[in-house]
RNA sequence: GCCCUCGUAGCUCAGCUGGAUAGAGCGGCGGACUUCUAAUCCGUAGGUCGCAGGUUCGAAUCCUGCCGGGGGCACCA
């Protein structure tokens, strides 16, 4: 366990016992679990806890005077590693550790080496992880690019935590959209201009160009629709891969409503079974209603046609045959309106709606010319992802996707993306991992390793922790807990945001303490370990954010 | 009209499952390069946390209403 964890333990059990003294024996309301946080102010401890606020309404006695009992019952519990403690404002608990407690921190980290805040996660699931599916009808464009990035560093944030997530690319290859990409491919072809409803994009022509029998009016237009489709598939994987992006799985809708019985055949007879559908107006209705829903819905249209909400219904079907504890989807802001019926769907399957998530990603808007451009993919009005990428690259593009919190709109400025790529914070970030590694190169491969032996003499006989050691430390030691909270509330942007707070408080560490050359020996081996651990760290956070960690710039 | 969501510094955004005197980056202003990398650092200015009530020992955070932005209310995909 990590030493922040640790010590959360220790806060709970002396919480615990404080209020076993007072209630012999009764069970009682237990209090929600005390905090255990950094103080926003210097001077107030390492760390404070809330728990004797927490305890006052159980116990009927003011924050203040339970405090001090708290501290007797964890000074007991951490020995030597509290060096002192306060109780402060409405009842806070103020805790001052040791230099020793922060040394054992840094050994902590480089122990644990890549595994590092890893694996926290109480209930390992099988995680079915979708992302950015947007519909083979064009190339990728930016506001894409957000899905993409969200996806996937939430997948290696859930992975590392300690899930098990397979990412998919739902493929919208079949239905009205990809017919209207093939009549305007072929209108193209044929020196026409494609359809008022059809896609105008110049990607078209291209297309029109390239696809085999595009022009040819022996060859059906479902069939170049077919093949432009996956041209563009093929597109859309290398913009994908281009940008860091891998799927396990690009699954396509069309193979729902193959077989007999196709999957949406089977999962419309599951429905069935469970007594959840019935015939009106010659259609056949889904009622989630019964489950939360504000009106019931169509699966099947009164022209013998499924509807788009049945592959969808047959889509979390299959993912639920293929064994997925827990399916997460991300979908655009647009999509919110179908959260009720796909999770009364799922419902309806017999599966518990608790485990189907719909995060609803919002919009990103392109500013230019301080105006916000309008993207329309039929109008072919867009930005693609992979003009952003050339613009300001993959590490910016993706860092600039992944600050804010997926549910905020998001405003990019290209203007400033352009003219000031230095100033994204992402380079103060990938600066401080190569400012690490500057050092490191400096000191030789040989006395990095001699410092990081587990017998190294880490301290000077008459040293006491700088400030900015036990400021970077105690960042580091952060992580778990920041991790778990980026995992469990499905929210990269925290660890976006640590990844500059943790190189902030590097930068603040090699302002004030030297590393190469320092006397004594001791005092060089301890700041080469700090180094270590904290371009490690560096490396980790970057990782799970799919941005990469230079060692030089 | 009904439902969802957001409103925090000039700009872009953190902080939001209640905690101490609300933060960062950029931009502004003033400084610092014989240095372990200046893609850096130091100082400084900048706020009715949309508005109004409520709950609480304590509210940017929870509840209600209002205002404003965005989105959704199909036998479309």
């Amino acid at each position: 366990m990590d030493p922040v964890s640790e010590l959360r333990e220790a806060v709970i059990s002396a919480a615990a016992a404080v209020r076993g003294d007072v209630h012999e024996g009764e069970a009682g309301a237990a209090p929600s679990a005390p905090n255990l946080e950094r103080p926003k102010r210097s001077g107030q401890g390492d760390y404070a806890t809330n728990a004797a606020m927490l305890l006052a309404p159980a116990l009927g006695v003011a924050p203040r005077e339970i405090a001090p009992r708290l501290a007797v019952e964890l000074a007991q519990r951490l020995g030597e590693a509290l060096v002192s403690h306060e109780v402060a404002g409405p009842g806070f608990l103020n805790l001052t550790l040791s230099d020793a407690w922060h040394r054992a921190g840094v050994r902590h980290v480089l122990t644990a080496g890549e595994q590092f805040a890893g694996g926290g996660a109480s209930n390992p699931e099988r995680i079915n992880l979708e992302f950015v599916s947007a519909n083979p009808t064009g190339p990728v464009v930016a506001a894409s690019g957000r899905h993409a990035a969200y996806g996937d560093s939430l997948a290696r944030i859930l992975q590392h935590h300690g899930h098990s997530v397979h990412r998919e690319y739902y493929v919208n290859d079949a239905g009205t959209q990809v017919l209207k990409l093939g009549e305007s491919v072929r209108a193209r072809a044929l020196g026409q201009e494609p359809p008022p409803d059809g896609y105008q994009g110049a990607y078209v022509a291209e297309l029109a160009a390239t696809v085999e029998g595009a022009a040819d009016p022996a060859v059906a237009v479902s069939v170049v629709a077919e093949r432009a489709v996956e041209s563009l598939l093929e597109r859309i994987k290398q913009t994908m891969s281009r940008y860091g992006v891998s799927y396990d799985a690009y699954f396509s809708e069309r193979t729902l409503h193959a077989g007999e019985p196709s999957t949406v055949d089977r999962a419309i007879e599951q429905l069935q079974r469970t007594g959840h559908v019935y015939e009106h107006d010659g259609a056949t209705w889904l009622r989630t209603t019964t489950f939360g829903d504000d009106k019931d819905r169509v699966l099947v249209r009164g022209d013998g046609a499924p509807t788009y909400f049945a592959s969808d219904v047959a889509y979390m079907e299959s993912k639920r045959e293929r064994g997925f504890e827990r399916q997460i989807l991300a979908v655009g802001a647009d999509h919110h309106g179908y959260v009720a019926r796909m999770k009364a769907a799922f419902e309806s399957l017999g599966g518990d709606p608790d485990s189907l998530e719909l995060l609803i990603m919002q919009l990103v808007h392109l500013v230019e010319n301080n105006e916000r451009t309008k993207m329309s993919k039929r109008r072919g009005e867009f930005v693609e992802l992979d003009e952003l990428l050339d613009e300001i690259g993959v590490d910016a593009t993706r860092f600039f996707m992944l600050q804010s919190s997926h549910d905020r709109t998001l405003d990019l400025n290209l203007d400033l993306a352009r003219s000031h790529t230095a100033e994204n914070p992402v380079y103060y970030v990938q600066y401080a991992h190569a400012r690490i590694a500057s050092v490191l190169a400096r000191l030789g491969p040989e006395r990095v390793a001699q410092a990081l032996a587990q017998d190294a003499d880490w301290s000077s006989p008459d040293g006491e922790l700088h400030p900015a050691e036990r400021e970077l430390i105690k960042k580091l030691l952060a992580l778990p807990a920041e991790i778990a909270e980026a995992a469990e509330r499905r929210a990269p942007h925290r660890i976006a945001n640590y990844s500059l707070e943790l190189a902030q408080d590097f930068t603040a560490f090699y302002r004030d303490c030297k590393v190469v050359g320092v006397e004594p020996h001791a005092l060089e081996s301890w700041r080469i370990a700090i180094c270590v651990a904290t371009q490690r760290t560096l490396a980790l956070v970057l990782g799970l954010l799919g941005v990469s960690a230079p060692e030089s710039m």
